[in-house]
DNA sequence: AGACATTACATGTATATACACATTAAATAC
DNA sequence: GTATTTAATGTGTATATACATGTAATGTCT
């Protein structure tokens, strides 16, 4: 009995779950996708995550963690620990606490001037993600995977 | 001058950088839905990356982790890693050494009644996640989002 | 047989990610 | 004016990911 279980199973796997699952597909693409950008940025020492939190709190430069988090679609605590390197390597300075215990980041010049480094290198890697995932997939990825308002 | 680098750096930043770096998108995304499936499989105690593993290794029960870990887009040394915890639970078991060092994996009985456990959790995962990413984005990830061949 | 290249795996180190839990400040209820 | 709730952040622990480097087994060239 315990051996047509495995059987079954199996047989559900190959025959459903396999190259189904959306999950597995996403986080299999975003591997290679994001080796690709690290490979990219290499020169820079920025990793494809370090740029993207770069890119975002230039955008929203007074922002508590809580929403900056909120807007990259990550927990707080990640991104606290994520903003650690960066920090550490002078790219990023955390203002102390504020109302409520709000902490805001902004980027350092030297930041500034790294992701003026970056910025030509995320280009390149831009059009060679562009070519690896084809035109349905990357017209999906510019209006953003997941539907609005959800 | 210095002041002039960060105003350029961030406009470029917000016109052409923000919300176009597919490498972002797929990040976010993957964040998301990864926690959705993690949710859904809690009472499995089984995280989403650890059910794919899974189920790929009762897919292909005697490659070497070499070939696991290309099949899933991997870096081999991550699904070494990824594996330890599987192994710890007695989910799977490890070959000795073979042909050229060459170790393969099988699930052990209780892997598979795991998986059982799983699977209707999984198909609760995917109907919600479709629901959220609509029906563009769920077409190309059921094609899978790198184009073929590449 | 010995030198060299190739193949396969393991480890050290660092970042990325998230849940459970703890802490602190402000607002509100009574 | 204290007690409670709410908002914001931080830490402990565990898994996920990958690069650089090291180790062992096999195959090949001479």
């Amino acid at each position: 009995m315990q051996q047509n279980l495995a059987a079954a199973t199996t047989e559900t796997i190959r025959n459903e779950v396999a190259g189904a699952c959306a999950c597995m597909q996403l986080r299999k693409t975003t591997r290679i996708i994001s080796r690709l950008y690290d490979e990219k940025l290499k020169p820079t020492k920025l990793k494809v995550t370090q740029f993207t939190t770069l890119s975002v709190i230039s955008q929203f430069p007074d922002l508590s963690f809580t929403k900056l988090a909120d807007i990259m679609g990550m927990e707080r605590t990640t991104l606290v620990r994520n903003l650690r390197p960066l920090e550490r390597n002078g790219l990023i300075i955390a203002s102390d606490e504020g109302y409520k215990r709000t902490r805001t980041v902004s980027l350092t010049d030297k930041g500034f001037a790294l992701m003026s480094e970056a910025i030509p290198l995320w280009r390149d890697a831009q059009e060679e993600a562009r070519k690896m995932v084809g035109d349905a997939t990357w017209q999906a990825l510019q209006s953003g995977l997941i539907q609005p308002g959800v």
